[in-house]
RNA sequence: GGUCACGUAGCUCAGUAGGAUAGAGCAACUGCCUUCUAAGCAGUUGGUCACAGGUUCGAAUCCUGUCGUGAUCACCA
């Protein structure tokens, strides 16, 4: 292919030169068309080359045509003034070769970067709820990420941090001081903790309600005055004073939810390289604030607490308390990764994009403190919805599936009684709901919002992770009934059929859309392309027999495409983490 | 109100480095299991690409405005 557009490039200078007296370094942007079948395998528009006139478009075109014909190209057709480029066998023949012989690693990756280390942030969830639809699409997405850029040649270092410090900590430990001690934990830890949470705003919300009634006061006056959030303050103090009781029921929770957290993300097949703890962190954050404290952070006077001028307005970095916050926290993490890791290239952040502008001002920060020599990069997806709102984890669904343990168990309990009459084991049905949940999540845009709705959402037809899944299994149920590795290709016996055609040609184009992944971070892209090729996999299934052909030869080549098919299913399987099945 | 996204078939989404006739899945209807795994294949029906201007030989795609939806604008994380 690329050799193809660059014999392209150099006859087309010369024809530029020779015929139309112009020098310029005009460069061609060829597609690949897999889709109609009365255009060529290779086009692109004349009327691209602006610098000449209808006429002497076709004039180039004619020309052109006339001298790439060779080997790998049969004929040319001008139509609407669309260049088309068609291959000969041979072309098809020469590229089975080469995907049967080399590694796919080889074919589809350049070899570039090398030793670059990237650091991947996602998921770092509040350790004061169980996991959510919410945090589920972003440990996805960071979890697709770093498998592409960890196959493209990076190292890659998954990152998390826990945000186990702040508010929402010590809300958690007032409700279990008053309200929780003395009863027995029998949910998992992270459901538990996240009952806490929920009984605490319960039980404010009824302080604040009375709190208005009683003195007529609105809401944030009530909320100055509720005994609850002053008991949670002084907690807070007592927290980053190291005050051992309080240290100590924080663990107590804190090792619950990680606990609870270790076997959700177990279920997904989800690592990480590291997790760090804002526990950790924040300290540096706080020291390296207190001594850029005239340059870079004000100091207000009347309350002692510091701030920061973004956009013309102040953000808090250290409360009047002297406590710190998700800011003081987030510059600290990165002193922290700094000091860990050396010769970094790229930190990415995978945060929801509710957080842009906190990102902009805390990189303007980072900018200013001069401490990173690496490139920061936010890279935001949009929320998942329900019912036109953002999920949040107190939200309940009409079926209790807004956290991913139930939604793991809904589509297991799914799969289960859809496949009913063919006796499926368990593992089989676990690799199929995990399957069907990331394929889901992953083949929407990032950029786009997830109207969740458990009936669209599941949908076990069609467009979804077991499809893939079942094409794989296919194939390879044909593969293993045939010793292939002894097979040879002749290209005089060679026979190929357009649908055969249009697959190569569309695993030829793997390395594009691998390269479009990766610059756009949009894994619907490598997600939509594995669809794709899966239903021109199940058209070749169903149209040309296999085993059953009576023609050796041609019943040669396609089991050769069938192995072929498998390795790029493989391939790009491995790349999104679909868990691959050896049967059904 | 300011800022940032998004608006494509009844529903869920592709297509946006401008390019040929806007594509899939679900839902509805029609065929195909004595045949390598029917979790599949083939087909029919379904579109004012939110609306209005502009740029261009050419706009779903770029620009401007309007409308609609969501996020954000905390001494929460």
């Amino acid at each position: 292919m690329n050799f193809i557009i660059n014999k392209i490039n150099i006859i087309s200078r010369n024809i530029f030169i020779k015929k139309f007296k112009i020098y310029n370094s005009f460069k061609f942007l060829l597609y690949n068309n897999y889709y109609n079948k009365n255009f060529g395998d290779l086009y692109f528009n004349l009327s691209t080359l602006y610098f000449l006139n209808y006429k002497e478009q076709h004039i180039f075109g004619k020309i052109l045509g006339k001298k790439i014909i060779n080997k790998y190209i049969k004929n040319y057709k001008i139509i609407n003034n669309y260049f088309n480029i068609y291959y000969t066998n041979l072309f098809y023949f020469k590229n089975i070769k080469l995907f049967l012989k080399k590694k796919l690693k080889k074919i589809l990756i350049n070899k570039n970067n090398k030793k670059k280390t990237i650091l991947i942030d996602y998921s770092s969830p509040n350790s004061n709820k169980p996991l959510h639809l919410g945090h589920l699409r972003n440990i996805l997405i960071g979890s697709m990420l770093a498998n592409i850029y960890k196959n493209l040649g990076f190292k890659v270092i998954k990152s998390q941090i826990i945000n186990n410090r702040g508010i929402h900590i010590c809300k958690c430990i007032i409700c279990y001081k008053l309200f929780f001690k003395k009863k027995n934990i029998y949910i998992k830890g992270d459901h538990f903790v996240g009952k806490l949470y929920i009984e605490f705003e319960k039980k404010l919300n009824k302080e604040i309600k009375l709190l208005t009634k009683k003195y007529n006061i609105n809401k944030k006056k009530a909320l100055k005055r509720s005994k609850l959030l002053k008991l949670v303050n002084l907690e807070l103090i007592k927290w980053e004073n190291k005050n051992k009781k309080t240290l100590k029921i924080s663990n107590k929770l804190n090792n619950l939810v990680i606990k609870g957290f270790k076997e959700t993300y177990k279920k997904l097949n989800i690592e990480f390289d590291e997790i760090l703890y804002e526990s950790d962190t924040y300290l540096l954050g706080k020291r390296i604030i207190l001594k850029n404290l005239d340059n870079i952070f004000n100091l207000n006077k009347n309350d002692n607490s510091i701030y920061y001028i973004y956009n013309n307005k102040n953000i808090i970095v250290i409360r009047k308390n002297g406590t710190s916050l998700y800011i003081t926290q987030e510059i600290g993490t990165l002193l922290y990764r700094i000091k860990r890791h050396k010769n970094l290239y790229k930190l990415i952040y995978v945060v929801g994009n509710e957080q842009k502008d906190h990102f902009q001002c805390f990189f303007e920060i980072i900018k200013k403190l001069n401490i990173c020599k690496y490139k920061l990069f936010h890279f935001s997806y949009n929320n998942v919805n329900y019912l036109g709102k953002k999920i949040k984890s107190r939200i309940k669904l009409n079926n209790n599936i807004v956290l991913i343990d139930e939604l793991i168990n809904f589509v297991n309990k799914k799969i289960k009684k859809k496949f009913l009459n063919k006796k499926l084991n368990n593992n089989i049905i676990y690799k199929l709901s995990i399957g069907a949940i990331k394929y889901e999540f992953l083949k929407i845009n990032p950029k786009k919002i997830i109207n969740f709705n458990i009936k669209n959402t599941l949908s076990l037809k069609g467009n979804n992770g077991i499809y893939i899944q079942y094409t794989y299994v296919r194939i390879l149920s044909i593969i293993k009934k045939i010793k292939i590795n002894k097979i040879k290709l002749n290209y005089k016996n060679f026979f190929i059929k357009d649908n055969e055609k249009t697959l190569i040609k569309q695993l030829i184009d793997n390395k594009n859309i691998i390269e479009k992944t990766i610059k756009t971070n949009d894994t619907s892209i490598l997600i939509n392309y594995l669809y794709i090729i899966s239903k021109t996999i199940n058209n070749f299934y169903n149209y040309n027999k296999i085993l059953k052909t009576k023609n050796l030869n041609i019943m040669k080549i396609r089991l050769i495409i069938s192995k072929i098919i498998l390795k790029f299913l493989y391939f790009n399987m491995r790349m999104i983490d679909i868990p691959i099945l050896k049967n059904i």
